[in-house]
DNA sequence: TCCGGTGTTGATATGTTATAACATACACTA
DNA sequence: TAGTGTATGTTATAACATATCAACACCGGA
């Protein structure tokens, strides 16, 4: 488990080697890393948290990259397939991958005080969830694992108050 | 693991138990099934799927039983609150609970071919994410664990076609 | 060089899901 | 019968997402 998003760290760091990684992955896949593509992965990449579509795309019109939704619709589609970001179903909201590179089943922690987010990339479908579809005669293609809570920072002051 | 939305089984028998177990819970908590929630988990408990809020609302709407959103949306969240019906995040969608009377942290399989539903009730706070969640000190409230595939039915269709 | 295919972007419009805000009705009870 | 709390009715709008078509760039082959 990395709880990156709930601990201090090098975070240019972290960005910087988000993106040279990506680039490499784009070069090695024949993929494209266009400029609104790259600002997008860079705004999620900003954060430890989930990010709107409608945040990020007034963001890139503030830039003048593209104003309307598809712009933003598109490049954040490209980066959930290329593997380096994820779509939050609970939020409708997106998040930069914090273990590029592996083929992985995502699951997060999301915290509800400060909406910061954490991936995990535990193989979910070798737990109890695939059991239970084993059981079933029910093929999974795809998971979707999101707990909400507190993170150790908000329970903390939390119990402060 | 129940995989009740994948199996012939007597239906009206399953709505008409459901129904009652509702009424029970509503004595026993002191809560209220009005007209419109009554009618609004029957809706749900018609189908094992998953029914979006406007498909409820239209239903209501043409039994003349209110026509804005409001009026599905408030139903939607008592069922839900009460611990009648579940959200399906990835779908932006509702469905009946299956395991009525017990408190429950449900998971479902979802067949992207004919949008069936399954509930399971096993309890993913003490599988892999409730290990990652202690290792990273977070508190989980809430879980939202969804698996989309083929249900057994379907896989057998795509074989033979 | 031209051409056609593919992929990306630009732009308009629309579709879908969800909530805010405020008003009214109804039931219980003091 | 006035007061309180819960549920409902209504309008408007916020937030999220996609369809469609046009324009342009890039690349490989004729």
């Amino acid at each position: 488990m990395s709880d990156l998003g709930f601990k201090a760290h090098d975070h240019s760091d972290c960005v910087n080697s988000a993106i040279s990684a990506a680039e490499a992955r784009c070069a090695a896949f024949d993929l494209r890393l266009t400029p609104v593509r790259r600002r997008v992965l860079e705004l999620l990449l900003a954060e430890h948290r989930a990010l709107g579509a409608y945040d990020i795309l007034a963001q890139l019109s503030a830039e003048g990259l593209g104003a309307q939704p598809p712009i933003a619709y598109r490049a954040l589609d490209f980066l959930v397939k290329a593997g380096f970001a994820h779509r939050i179903e609970a939020l409708n909201a997106y998040i930069a991958c914090t273990h590029l590179g592996a083929d992985h089943t995502p699951a997060f922690l999301i915290c509800r005080s400060c909406q910061s987010v954490a991936e995990s990339d535990t193989a979910m479908t070798q737990g109890r969830l695939g059991d239970a579809a084993r059981a079933a005669g029910f093929h999974i293609e795809h998971t979707v694992v999101e707990a909400q809570g507190l993170c150790p920072a908000c329970q903390a002051q939390d119990a402060a108050s």
